[in-house]
DNA sequence: ACGCAACGTTGATGCAGATCAATGTGTCGC
DNA sequence: GCGACACATTGATCTGCATCAACGTTGCGT
């Protein structure tokens, strides 16, 4: 953990019942997040004995590339972005997290990446050695860790063959398509998506300038694939043109994770 | 599995003794491997159970994309490459795997890769429901898997930036630089580089085209970095300078994995 | 209401790397 | 030795996206 340090609010309610996102249980939200697979009664318990809760504002960065790994979180709600920079400041982001998404996950040393809040966001902080010390309680849970890792690692491949040979309208078209399917999944309309980040956000993660992003919007406004209300929101019109572009075939499925 | 089936060579030599490479015994190699870490005694013995080992031609297939996933490897001798590909034939090579390296650590229904020999090589295959019952039996392999799959994971990361925000030289940089990190590792001259990929295997994994590759050896060539004697035998003349084009910085530490 | 700052869009121009094309260079079979 | 093939290098030209520059839009503090 580095720089301004967010609110921590010690986990109160162990009871797990179901809340609202925004009034989020710590503990029922790791027992609902799909990520977690099904935990057990004692699981949760010991899992609700070893969490706190943060919310940390839009802009805050939670921890930086070489910071000393000393936690884990779940995103319970708002969107974190990770990313990795070079010395003259050209910065790669490598994915966005979403509510139920893992952070963290890498057992090692230092924080490979940084992580910075692209809205208000809430999460749970694991402690990293009380987390191992559960993991050696309960091995079962590895194996589902190691499943979320095998997820991320194939999103990561598909990143980079979007980054390596993709042309800006095929990854800004898999861009959305990746934010509808997540959408999908968490049963809310994929059709019309929220882009909490910034037209230099997608850029980075895309690996093109603000100028060809906001230019292949214009281009896929006119060719009729999506519409905006706001810049931060956008309508997906032509979801199959928008897929073929994305070079997503049938009988493909999404790699879970983004 | 697909196409070409290359002979498989069951275990016949179950005694752990330190063997050449050349004349590799999967038990023993299992063991000297770095990546696994120390295996215990009784844990070489079960692996040595359910090990076979194969050989394959360079250019064969091990797999492709979408097969089911029912083997894990462990790479014991040789160069196996691992890639992405468009519906148009565009290609992304993820990775290139070397001795100790593990393949298919993904744990899900199907290969998200395919899996091609770059040169001759040798390889462990484990099924993929006999490793996992020997997880079972021992739990602490998970830990060690769920490291190295950290690893690879950050891996990636680095080729994201470098597919995304590198120019053709910082590139060819970077992956020389990574080959030399590995040769390091493996107590071998880190000056003096194998290339067995060829050109377009290079380019499709930086994201460049052959001719690029081509001309940013040239480049580096007449600058001093780098002299050939072959085109697949690179000597780093100025290991320095090719740091400081791949980004390096002093305080970094290559990712174990490629 | 105003000014300012942050973000997004649009236009003009430049260039890194792709593409197209030809020419080395090494290896294998005969 | 010699052709044939696969791979690598080099050159000429093209182009997709970056860069540079201006302007539009929204929201916020005073």
């Amino acid at each position: 953990m580095s720089t301004p340090t967010p609110k921590i609010t010690p986990l109160v309610d162990p009871v797990a019942r179901p809340g609202p996102v925004n009034n989020p249980c710590a503990a029922c939200a790791i027992r609902d997040l799909s990520v977690c697979g099904a935990l057990k009664p004692d699981e949760i318990s010991r899992l609700n004995a070893i969490v706190v809760q943060k919310t940390v504002n839009a802009g805050a960065t939670l921890f930086i590339e070489g910071d000393p790994a000393d936690a884990h979180y779940i995103v319970l709600d708002g969107c974190i972005k990770l990313y990795k920079m070079l010395p003259d400041g050209r910065r790669q982001i490598t994915g966005f997290l979403f509510r139920a998404d893992f952070l963290g996950l890498a057992f090692r040393q230092r924080y490979a990446y940084g992580a910075e809040a692209v809205s208000t966001a809430t999460l749970c902080r694991f402690p990293r050695e009380r987390l191992e010390a559960l993991l050696d309680e309960f091995p079962e849970m590895e194996r589902r860790l190691l499943s979320i890792s095998s997820s991320e690692l194939a999103s990561a491949q598909d990143q980079m063959l979007l980054l390596g040979r993709k042309t800006a309208a095929e990854k800004l078209a898999s861009f959305l398509w990746l934010l509808s399917k997540r959408a999908a999944l968490k049963e809310t309309d994929w059709r019309r998506l929220d882009l909490p980040m910034m037209r230099s956000d997608i850029g980075d993660y895309l690996g093109l300038t603000i100028e060809t992003v906001s230019r292949t919007f214009t281009q896929f406004k006119k060719s009729g694939l999506v519409s905006f209300t706001r810049p931060d929101a956008v309508q997906l019109d032509d979801i199959d043109a928008l897929a073929e572009l994305a070079g997503v075939e049938e009988s493909w499925q999404p790699s879970t994770a983004m």
